[in-house]
DNA sequence: GTCTATAGAGTGATAGAC
DNA sequence: GTCTATCACTCTATAGAC
């Protein structure tokens, strides 16, 4: 991939996120890279070309974060693996905050993302059944409730810049998003895992 | 207001839960109603009119479904209060899908909204404390639990077609967000409590 | 109030020169 | 690879007859 293209990805990202998909025009991304039309339609034929490299650079990146490896390495928190996934939101806001209107106007991308989601649910309830192993959560207390708390999460996730833009909030609480994922979760810690949880929550509301 | 009038405003309405706002076309509205595109222009001169006009209208409906006051009847618990919520939300679904891009585009309704969520969240924070007076639930552990909690419910209310539609779900699936409420609540059960929420879950599973 | 016809503004995509 | 110029299309909004 050459240096035009990288750029044209980079630049329409950063646009797609201050102004959604929909309000960003091909002039646009050519403008603020100061190439023209004619120069960017040349590299992506048409909007829906672009849409699919974003969308493909976005799970490359996601890929390349491997919250897969991150989980198997110890030592380092569920937390952590739930901050990266807020990071990765937020650097790819544009497709949290728009998913409905890209997957209408691009139903391609549809499956595909259908496929990630599920992952993500998957990731969310292993790491909730290694914090029952570890001792930090209780067991299920009847089949289904880790089901729907790994729904719970992954909705507070997937949601949570979208709710901020709605209510019209600032978008520089990350913070207060994990603060909520745990409350999620504190009630069903155990003994050993309120200490874990009371220390998570001296850090997050300082 | 005439005939014409809430013809237009219920087929937008239908349209627009239908294909998304952005996606129904004026001319698509008066071919629906088999009326000319100029007629309805006459009647509502700017798609923006048109969206106001919509929007009131699901307003003033929540207003009649008065929530309020179905909070002071006795014998109506919360989960009745939280069904009619859930369908509200499914007859203006466009909205709730597509909040962000209609804000966006219409600006005047953002104000509007962020009193609408916070009026929500305060009648869902009520509900939480009517439910610890009624002993069904705990006394909140720590100060913002609940408030975190509220804020989680209103999510799940609010994202719950949204995700749906994002799953690739089929939409006829009112209990399954019901029923991810009442595991949201359950961990804060009372032992009187445990037992009214093992009623609801049996009533929602069949 | 309702219609037909069309102006007018915006935008994706293409043609052809360099 | 990059540019300028422009076509072709979509959609909102208006004008004017009935």
């Amino acid at each position: 991939m050459n240096k035009t293209r990288q750029n044209i990805i980079q630049k329409s990202i950063e646009l797609f996120n201050e102004q959604g998909v929909v309000n960003v025009r091909i002039r646009d991304i050519a403008d603020a890279l100061a190439i023209s039309t004619g120069n960017l339609t040349y590299h992506y034929k048409t909007k829906q070309d672009l849409m699919h490299s974003v969308y493909r650079y976005m799970i490359k990146t996601l890929e390349e974060m491997s919250i897969g490896n991150q989980l198997m390495m110890p030592g380092r928190g569920a937390l952590h693996v739930v901050r990266g996934y807020l990071e990765y939101i937020t650097k790819f806001r544009f497709f949290y905050q728009d998913t409905l209107e890209i997957i209408r106007a691009y139903p391609e991308l549809a499956k595909s993302h259908h496929q990630q989601v599920e992952q993500e649910k998957a990731i969310i309830k292993n790491l909730l059944y290694r914090a029952i192993g570890k001792g930090e959560i209780k067991g299920e207390a009847f089949p289904g409730l880790y089901d729907s708390l790994a729904h719970s999460i992954w909705m507070t996730l997937h949601f949570w810049l979208t709710q901020q833009a709605i209510r019209g909030e600032a978008e520089d609480k990350l913070e207060k998003g994990l603060l909520m994922i745990a409350n999620l979760i504190y009630p069903y810690a155990t003994e050993q895992g309120v200490g874990v949880f009371l220390k998570m929550q001296g850090e997050l509301t300082h």
